[in-house]
DNA sequence: CGAATTCATACTTGCGCAGTAGGATTTTTT
DNA sequence: AAAAAATCCTACTGCGCAAGTATGAATTCG
């Protein structure tokens, strides 16, 4: 049932940038984000080629360049972030509604198993699909 | 968010053996069950001795030998069998309730992300720690 | 131009999952 | 007693993937 620290990086960062454009700096540098959180810079940077690849976020090369967010933060939500790293919210494929896959018991829709399962996917994806990068930020910044 | 092979294999186990006994067969032999549910034969030997060692299930040796369930079936929650097999629920470790590891984040308490997770490995722990045995095998054999 | 940044790609390293393999031990049957 | 049928025990293997490293090219700004 594991984030893969890929994916945990991913939503750091998504996070990181939603903050600070909340607070008037929309733009961060790779170096910048990895430093805020410890992590290390070329893995970090990677993750943002593939964050800006599907979407999430902006780039801007050169000096002063650095990763902006590329739609509106209530906009992006976390399921579909996780998925795009780490793959499926289900714990097994045959309860994924996003790549289903067969599974080998005789009759899925009486299977004990995949009802559990299926519970656990869809009570995961509840929290995961629904909540978005600008409630999360919002709760975040409240505290401060 | 994935359930191993092992984890999945073992829950299959438990259910077989759970109806099995249900059905006044209480004992199962490892090849009865691998064919069953099209497993190998010697993996699910190893999942079975990690199970009778957690005391989920007994087993009988020699001839007509076999498992069978060591517990009342209404006892058995299918959370703690997953976190013998697979380890925490938890999708990161700073919110894992059985095996806690503090993350680098400077405030656990505001962390947003760690707020997220925590919501979902509780709405996982919710389902699997308060399902029983029972309860998956009475659905099963419901629609017989 | 030169410094600072992202972009692209390839490589490495270790570990854990999913099995295999082989034989020892126990129990039942003949 | 011996053979057959099961579990028990331990070691090994293959290999894919996660998590990072490394190197250099392309772009942007002063």
């Amino acid at each position: 049932m594991n984030l893969s620290k890929r994916g945990e990086y991913a939503l750091r960062a998504l996070i990181d940038i939603g903050i600070a454009s909340e607070l008037g700096r929309p733009r961060l540098q790779v170096s910048e984000l990895a430093a805020k959180e410890k992590l290390p810079v070329k893995f970090l940077e990677q993750i943002l080629t593939q964050l800006k690849a599907a979407g999430y976020v902006k780039s801007k090369r050169g000096k002063f360049g650095g990763y902006s967010l590329a739609k509106r933060m209530d906009r992006i939500r976390f399921g579909p972030v996780i998925r795009l790293i780490d793959g499926p919210l289900a714990p097994i494929p045959c309860v994924s509604q996003t790549s289903y896959v067969r599974c080998t018991c005789p009759d899925e829709v009486h299977c004990g198993l995949r009802m559990l399962m299926l519970d656990v996917r869809n009570a995961i994806a509840k929290i995961l699909d629904r909540y978005t990068l600008a409630e999360i930020v919002e709760i975040t910044l409240r505290k401060l």
